[in-house]
RNA sequence: GGAGAGGUGGCUGAGUGGUCGAAAGCAGCGGUUUGCUAAACCGUCGUACUGGCUUAAACCGGUACCGGGGGUUCGAAUCCCCCCCUCUCCGCCA
């Protein structure tokens, strides 16, 4: 979302600094939404006025003792006009407001240009992927034959794309879930929430979600209800409609929460193994910063989460996501790509993503420091990380030549194993 | 889920159909007084949209906003309906 008054003188701008991320910002659309609008507005509030005087002198002359019957007659002539304007008007300024909340974010300066993710530039790289004297396994083969990992039961309890993990496999989804938080908290300067999983439909508009990509959610029938798709949406509004102390900022918050995706168009995409889920779980880092913060910490913000793969001693690269493969409200995105053997190729872990004032404005997230006026914050986020494609990695990098797996050095005080080997599940 | 009480500006809190955008107090801001601080006194003090202004700011108008949405009325913070939230009690549940 855009400061209208902004929005509105630089429209050429945006349009050509939008057409770089490939969005096709409609100018006349725009101006005709808008000139509508204002016209139906300036109409019914002129009227407005004048029955607000005529109200005023009604009650004089009542007062008065006079009779005014007629006068009253005339102004309920105007109130049916009143009426209608207001109605033509609310439903202009409905379209209005989807207008502008349909428009995607402008991309920062530092952002490089690019038609798509064939175009993201890679920033750093860490670790080198491990060359196995034998043929490394997919997760879902290893996870399966190792007893840890049953997507067949998932399947039948509830459906494709959800998964059951049995004995060290759940064991080590919640050391993953520990280990990140207090990762985060003691070493990053993250403060822990745990928010509500399910939220509501003003929380899903301030952070971007809707009114665009209702389908990529998870609906409950019959209520406001919504299963947050990521920790950022409820984190994020945890703040909605409030002014924060600008002394206090940055604020540095990390979550745990499951993830529910519809994942509606991406059919095809990632059907083996555990990749792509309908539900996941994930530690989320958010931040709200002032303006001329936000850039600083958007960069610690990333190391933070490659930081969790470091530990890990999971290879990784970094890289800045071009123009054209931005998410909408994101002003600059850097995703983290762990390997993973299995894959034999690098694969996305994290997004980690300044959205300036975009998500604020829509929030109303506004700071305040002294005297001066309030303005809005800059929202932050990336997952910090995601359990279950950690888990891949985990699986799939610490794979021994007889099927079992190494426990990293890092998880072995939350897990009380060295090893995951061979067991049968439920059987 | 049932019964009751409530939701007013940054805060406290008045207001039950007509100069109410809203009393009063506190906080804030500007000033006077004062050796400094404090106190006292005077003034000021909401937000959004919108018109005037070449743009923006300032300024001058207008409209809207008293939890949200509808309705009655010439006129609604005030009356009616629906919803949300908070508190108390009951029921149910982990």
């Amino acid at each position: 979302m855009y400061d209208l008054n902004f929005f509105r003188n630089h429209l050429e701008e945006i349009r050509e600094r939008l057409a770089a991320r490939g969005y096709a910002l409609d100018v006349a659309a725009f101006r005709e939404i808008d000139e509508r609008r204002r016209q139906r507005l300036t109409a019914a509030e002129q009227l407005k006025a004048e029955r607000n005087q005529a109200s005023a002198e009604i009650a004089k002359r009542r007062k008065a003792g006079e009779d005014t019957s007629e006068r009253q007659q005339q102004m309920r002539a105007i109130g049916e006009r009143i009426d209608t304007l207001d109605k033509e008007g609310a439903q202009f300024e409905i379209e209005f407001r989807d207008f502008l909340a349909r428009v995607p974010n402008l991309p920062h300066e530092s952002v490089p240009a690019g038609k798509d993710e064939r175009d993201n530039v890679e920033v750093r790289r860490w670790g080198t992927p491990r060359s196995f004297s034998f043929e490394p396994k997919a997760h879902w083969d290893l996870g399966p034959e190792l007893g840890i990992l049953d997507l067949e039961r998932a399947a039948k309890v509830t459906g494709a794309r959800f998964a059951v993990y049995w004995d060290l496999g759940a064991k080590l989804e919640r050391a993953l879930i520990n280990f990140m938080l207090d990762v985060h908290t003691r070493e990053h300067g993250y403060r822990e929430v745990l928010p509500p999983f399910l939220i509501n439909s003003a929380s899903l508009y301030g952070t971007g979600q809707l009114p665009k990509f209702a389908e990529d959610l998870f609906h409950c029938e019959g209520h406001d209800l919504w299963l947050a798709p990521t920790a950022e949406v409820p984190v994020t509004n945890l703040f909605r409609d409030e002014t924060l102390d600008a002394e206090s900022l940055p604020v540095r918050l990390c979550a745990y929460t499951p993830c529910f995706r519809s994942e509606a168009g991406s059919y095809g995409r990632d059907v083996r193994g555990i990749i792509r889920q309908h539900q996941f779980q994930k530690v989320e880092l958010v931040k709200f910063t002032r303006a001329e913060q936000s850039y600083q910490e958007h960069e610690k913000l990333t190391a933070d989460a490659e930081d969790i793969l470091r530990r890990l001693e999971l290879p990784y690269r970094t890289v800045v996501l071009s123009t054209g493969d931005l998410g909408f409200g994101a002003a600059k995105t850097y995703d983290i790509e762990v390997w993973l053997p299995g894959q034999n190729g690098y694969k996305e872990i994290s997004s980690c993503s300044n959205y300036e004032a975009f998500q604020a404005r829509r929030a109303q997230i506004r700071c305040k420091s002294g005297k001066s006026k309030a303005e809005y914050v800059h929202t932050l986020n990336g997952s910090g990380l995601p359990a279950g494609r950690t888990w891949v990695a985990v699986v799939e990098n610490y794979q021994q030549e007889d099927g079992s797996v190494v426990i990293p050095k890092a998880l072995r005080p939350y897990l009380n194993a060295e090893r995951i080997e061979s067991q049968t599940p439920g059987k």
